[in-house]
DNA sequence: TTTTGAGTTGTTCGA
DNA sequence: GTCGAACAACTCAAA
């Protein structure tokens, strides 16, 4: 009997850890509430506990169910595993700092205790020691690791185990509960069709139109792939086995899966630099000195900075956890750039709103648009927040969406309601373009 | 070892 | 309105 310790793969199918372990004969599946992730993002706990809802309604469909745990991983899961009388425990790997130690910790104590402990890969398509520059070291610059990454041949999904034997009655826990917050639907039958919606409908367009913000052009898969809901195998299956037998789908496709290639850049520079989770890989300048200034880091946070597209996407944020790319990109660079503070105060707000919150991916994007990052954007690239909401939002659908305030502006001057006389109970900027930019030059200087 | 080609996502200015 | 140049050189990855 075996042990399956779900972590951030909160699903049945193409479940490497749970495929193997369930072939060797009963499994008990469980899941510990670590007191050190716990309360970091009270809504990634709500998600959580929710996709675990559809997990454990998953698992009793096929005769087993989820024992749900609390405390430091390590001693939860021996206690677990002499209770039950199992002889392995099976799991599959985190690559971010924080999992490699608990994880560290774990083996070590199975192997004290005498329990097998098994790791599988899961996270990302090609393992991060797989993809490797020739003469050593890993790469920092995204298109030589894309092109390496493309090459690699890719596993299928395997299917979920048709029926698990499960242990005898063991004690579990409640799940925690995830009410009061607005969460999209969870589990791996929604997140399915999410995947089955962005192909159907997203992928066509995908190469032009990703960055629209008044039409929702991107996948929406973020906040499925932090718990696992969906493999990355899954996914990568789903969209070549649609564009290969149709050609217009291919540019779409390959625009898409390059955003894949990403992630995983950014999490092979996790897994080989842990220390760039709080100092970046590329530090700009030594004398880059960020602005210490609570009140501008409020209003960000508030989305009450003045200009409506930065406005927009932080109350979508606040509102629903989550945010498109385009946004996240928009919001960042006035964060660091106009606002000259510390890209760790964003990372950590984000960490903190996201439900897809992910500590490799957050910081390298956040390091990348602080110009600080691998293969970051040139530091004299600053997001003018109008001429990007002109761009991406021509309607001003969305920035009237989620700032209500903008009802009554005409459209021509939705993203500088200032040119119009501004609108009722909307402030002005709190800093002037053309200065903060200038200053943010200044500051970033030039380049090392 | 040295050389060479290449490099996510922008903005502003002036012709 | 459209276009190209400047911004600033620098480092990586591979041949």
């Amino acid at each position: 009997m075996n042990l399956v310790w779900f972590r951030r793969d909160l699903r049945l199918a193409d479940h490497p850890a749970l495929a193997e372990a369930a072939a060797r004969g009963p499994v008990v599946p469980v899941f510990v509430l670590d007191p050190g992730l716990l309360g970091r993002s009270p809504r990634r706990d709500a998600w959580i506990a929710a996709t675990l809802a559809a997990l454990d309604d998953g698992l009793r469909a096929r005769g087993a169910r989820l024992i749900v745990r609390h405390g430091e991983p390590a001693a939860e899961l021996v206690r677990l595993a002499r209770e039950a009388g199992v002889s392995g425990v099976w799991w599959n790997r985190d690559t971010t700092p924080y999992g490699r130690a608990r994880d560290a910790a774990v083996e070590a104590a199975c192997r004290a205790a005498g329990l097998e402990p098994r790791a599988l890969g899961d996270a990302t398509l090609s393992e991060p020691d797989d993809v490797r520059p020739v003469h050593g070291g890993f790469y920092t610059v995204f298109s030589p690791y894309h092109r390496a990454w493309r090459a690699r041949d890719r596993v299928p999904p395997a299917p979920a185990p048709e029926r698990l034997v499960t242990a005898e009655a063991l004690d579990t826990l409640a799940l925690p509960g995830a009410a009061g917050v607005a969460l999209p639907a969870a589990g791996e039958a929604a997140a399915k069709a999410v995947l089955a919606t962005f192909v159907r409908d997203g992928l066509a367009g995908y190469a032009t139109e990703r960055d629209r913000l008044d039409a929702e052009p991107t996948s929406r898969l973020s906040p499925h792939l932090r718990v696992g809901a969906l493999s990355l195998r899954q996914i990568h299956a789903a969209v070549v086995a649609a564009a290969s037998p149709r050609p217009a789908l291919a540019e779409g496709a390959e625009a898409f899966l390059r955003q894949l290639a990403w992630r995983e850049f950014f999490v092979q520079i996790l897994w080989h630099a842990p220390a760039t989770r709080r100092a970046p890989l590329r530090p700009l300048r030594p004398g880059v000195r960020w602005r210490d200034d609570p009140d501008a880091l409020a209003a960000w946070q508030a989305g009450r900075t003045g200009y409506p597209i930065v406005d927009a996407a932080m109350r979508q944020l606040a509102a629903t956890g989550w945010m498109p790319n385009r946004a996240r990109m928009i919001v960042a660079s006035f964060l660091v750039k106009h606002l000259l503070l510390d890209w760790r105060a964003g990372d950590r707000w984000f960490m903190h709103e996201l439900l897809d919150g992910d500590p490799a991916l957050n910081g390298g994007n956040w390091q990348w648009v602080a110009s600080v990052g691998a293969d970051a954007l040139p530091a004299f690239r600053i997001f003018n927040p109008v001429t990007q909401g002109r761009r991406f939002d021509p309607s001003g659908r969305y920035v009237r969406r989620w700032l209500p305030e903008l009802a009554s502006v005409p459209n021509a001057h939705v993203h500088a309601p200032w040119e119009a006389g501004g609108a009722p109970g909307y402030a002005p900027p709190i800093v002037e373009h053309v200065e903060a930019r200038r200053r943010a030059l200044a500051a970033f200087g030039p380049s090392r």
